[in-house]
DNA sequence: ATACTAAACGATAAAAGTTATCGTTCAATA
DNA sequence: TATTGAACGATAACTTTTATCGTTTAGTAT
């Protein structure tokens, strides 16, 4: 294989106005190899073993520049604090991937199974993230 | 209404084993009268107007108490730092409770609809959290 | 009622995560 | 090759959360 596999990467700079920099195109292959959730700091300790001198502010910026440009995406929207529920009764909530204001939606309004591209109030929907919570097996003996 | 109200709370904390502190009642009272899904410094910004002497500590230690005690939960787990996406197939997440594990899950394999008590692996569900994401009907036109 | 003890509290330092600032370097374009 | 705005590295600042520790208090046994 002697093709030239950067191609796609400066492609994707290209769409989305962004220059193709040395630490962008390592932090792109090597976040492409990495398999799991990683945390900026996870991405940080990995990518520095190819470019030492690169800047945890560096990672930063390029993971937002990804995530906004749709490259990579957030898990579940991180909304930088815990956020308490009171609200005992069964629903799910809708989070604003702008603004990322939480919103309660009952699970009849919701109509889990049918998605809808667009929910009453106008919310234009981009995707269900359905987190099971529960306990995995290995806490289940180790009781952590 | 003369009735003692304070009781059912003294049976909450006799249940989990917890003193009933006057700071503990008040923050209980205070969140049961928020709506909403407020963080750790909101709640303690409204508690204080009636505890002026609280410490932010121990509004945090009380929350946990209250999530881990069942009283509350968390709004979604939350995971003290971002977390990134690389996998582009569209799946969902299997989210332990207890040591906050993430583990992807295909759409198939959760059946979404049919809730399951146990997947596979062994993962006790306690809940399935639905985040729906998008933009809300404020920030399509504001452009935030 | 009083004394005892473990739990809880307040104050605050420390840690962890993220963002902002700013001078320097570099990629894109002419 | 020269120009210039974008991106970079270093680091300070800020936000969120946890840990520490001396003091106070609730629960229990006298
Ligand atoms: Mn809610
Ligand atoms: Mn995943
Ligand atoms: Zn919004
Ligand atoms: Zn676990």
């Amino acid at each position: 294989m002697l093709v030239n596999e950067t191609k796609p990467f400066r492609e994707l700079c290209r769409e989305n106005g962004i220059a193709v920099t040395h630490q962008r195109q390592v932090l792109y292959e090597t976040m492409k190899t990495m398999h799991g959730h990683p945390s900026p700091e996870e991405v940080y300790a990995r990518v520095k073993k190819k470019v030492p001198a690169i800047s945890l502010a560096t990672v930063y910026k390029n993971i937002h520049i990804f995530v906004e440009s749709g490259v990579f995406r957030e898990v579940s929207l991180h909304h930088g604090s815990v956020r308490v529920e009171m609200n005992g009764e069964p629903h799910h909530h809708v989070v604003c991937s702008k603004c990322r204001k939480i919103t309660d939606i009952g699970e009849k309004e919701l109509g889990l199974g049918a998605k809808r591209s667009r929910l009453p109030g106008g919310f234009l929907v981009e995707r269900y993230a359905v987190d099971v919570i529960g306990v995995c097996a290995k806490c289940q003996k180790s009781d952590c």
